[in-house]
DNA sequence: GTTAATGCAAACGGTTTGCAGGGGT
DNA sequence: ACCCCTGCAAACCGTTTGCATTAAC
């Protein structure tokens, strides 16, 4: 995904948002703003924290915490909670789903819109009503598989 | 679910699993598999303790946590990461999904079993060797719907 | 100029760990 | 009798919060 680069329709977007929201665009919002739409990882808090120090070494890890909640209040971001260690947060806003790697426990983006458009049975349904789905797929990844992740560390 | 009686059989087990795992099989760890099978719910450890604490006074939160850790590695309960303050242990070991309601934070079981049965596609497949599929609905339940948790608290 | 956001440091809450005493095999 | 398991307390670690300073509007 060379989503490495932000254009400035995405940071236009964010001004507007922030506007809307009636917050601030300070200058550490908008750097977090460029590490999410750089990642094509599923990244924590203290992992955006440490990518942005080499440019904003003033940055405080509570500054990233509360910018990413911010984020995730206005749907720019979304938190997964699969680990119990940290949450990660999702930069993807389309639909998908995600496989995790017991092996290297990378998570990985799957797309399945021929279950996304799917009914439900009625058992599903007599529960309440679902808002959204989402799958988690866990099994052992493609290059650990290969041995390729063997080999690290 | 009826599951609140253990059977002497269910006892059984435990004592041959422990057996088998090389462990004891402690006052401790027999009271905290009965609590586990009584339960209907998901609990999480601090809530296991807190139930037990009337039967078990002396009983140590620490313990429950070393003990529902080993029943993990035996295969006797599952942990759930739906939200980050606490883990919540499923104690239902058949093949199932989750709703949580996202008022009440309730989480249901779910069976599905044309899902469960169902193919894979191609492009899941690619990722790698999947090894199990858990599927999360997020939305409001029955109860929530029919306002019945607005009353609590 | 006002008000909200940041950085700092300390608190917080769930979970883990070291250790000495106690209970199961 | 041996060794594992428990209870206690303290550590741990990710995350949150209170407060004074700073910067966006």
């Amino acid at each position: 995904m060379d989503t490495a680069t932000i254009t400035k329709q995405q940071i236009e977007q964010l001004r507007q948002l922030c506007a809307e929201a009636g917050i601030k665009l300070t200058h550490q919002r908008l750097e977090i703003f460029k590490e999410l739409m750089a990642a094509d990882d599923h990244p924590s808090a203290e992992s955006i924290y440490t990518r942005l120090h080499k440019k904003l070494p003033t940055i405080a890890l509570d500054t990233v915490y509360r910018t990413l909640a911010t984020f995730d209040e206005l749907g720019l971001v979304k938190k997964l909670h699969i680990m119990n260690e940290r949450t990660l947060f999702d930069t993807n806003l389309s639909i998908h789903h995600h496989f995790i790697c017991s092996h290297c426990k990378k998570v990985e983006d799957i797309y399945w819109q021929g279950f996304d458009n799917c009914s439900l049975p009625e058992e599903v349904e007599s529960v309440g009503v679902v808002e959204s789905r989402h799958l988690e797929f866990h099994g052992v990844c493609r290059s650990c598989l290969d041995g390729a992740a063997d080999k690290e560390k």
